[in-house]
DNA sequence: AATTACATGTAATCCGTTACATGATTGA
DNA sequence: TCAATCATGTAACGGATTACATGTAATT
């Protein structure tokens, strides 16, 4: 899904600005699942703007830059459900993790066990983050999407913790 | 992590081609948690070979092009722990159906269905190909990395069928 | 005193994909 | 016969990030 969907997408949801938009992506349920910066952001509601496809309404504030609070329109609500016509592409995950792990087998296997802490103390910031998030959440489907994030987070960090001794004594006799 | 350390980490679990390197991480385990094209991946060799990171002996073939087959020097075996020696991002993960999920709720409602039910087989067949690989599989970190890949299909697979029926239901009946 | 949050926008740059170029062999 | 596999490499192009530019106000 490339940036200017994503946004005819968060704009489904309801009105925002530009900074609104990437708060979300970057903070909220959105930054589980996508990524964008300003520098793509506002060039994709300019754009989608010259196209009809979201409207602006600029509300002035005294001494900062005007608030551009951006709407879908008829034309972009349809474009967003052309677009949603078609099925979603595979996740793609990039994880430097795993990838660190396979490595450090061969080249730093003292690193593998503080890099599974590590990350399973993350997976434990990560699952409180998304609680508090699903708490203050009402929508059906962000409601899912939140407790699917709680889901996989947990899978990951219950994963870690009961294999991880497992996977280092394997380590330790290679060729058994 | 970039291409180039890539290309080194999977150099250092055993000699490789440019063409090898790309079907593991296209086909392979890593293409879990990783993406390269021969357009990134024949530079960063060339590269790496520059640089002393990596070196080359080439195979003679009839008819087709020689094989180069990259093994890592010492050098580059410290590059790599040194790129280990930090701590990996957190991972990125890009998730079409994730947001397709969350727009369709108030653009295409009746899409969700589909949605769900693509992304269930989707998942089903996801496990059986890492359950393949996991058979011929040997070594303890990459094992690990197969499992873990295995148990996060079946954790999204399974919070999907448990989960469908109530999403729906929940957006029939939105104000509940 | 310094950093973060608010608020928008542009330009340079980087990274990587897609498509192109070449060509034999094997399996469907 | 047509597609896929094997095998390497380059160039054009696109998309997105980073850094820059500007400035106030609140928080630490």
């Amino acid at each position: 899904m490339d940036i200017p969907t994503l946004c005819l997408g968060i704009l489904s949801l309801g009105d925002a600005t530009g900074y609104e938009i990437k708060k979300m992506v970057a903070e909220g349920s959105f930054s589980f699942f996508s990524e964008a910066s300003f520098g793509s952001i506002y060039p994709a509601l300019t754009r989608l703007t010259e196209e009809g496809l979201i409207s602006c309404r600029a509300e002035a504030q005294s001494k900062r830059p005007d608030k551009k609070i951006y709407s879908l329109t008829p034309a972009g609500r349809a474009e967003l459900e052309a677009a949603l016509a078609n099925s979603p592409g595979p996740d793609r995950n990039r994880s430097d993790f795993l990838a660190a792990l396979l490595f450090a087998e061969a080249v730093a296997p003292h690193r593998i066990e503080d890099l599974i802490d590590e990350r399973i103390a993350h997976h434990g910031e990560q699952i409180e983050a998304l609680e508090v998030m699903l708490g203050a959440e009402e929508g059906a489907a962000s409601r899912f999407v939140l407790e699917y994030g709680i889901v996989m987070q947990k899978a990951a960090h219950d994963f870690l913790v009961k294999k991880k001794k497992g996977l280092i004594a394997g380590m330790m006799a290679p060729a058994s």
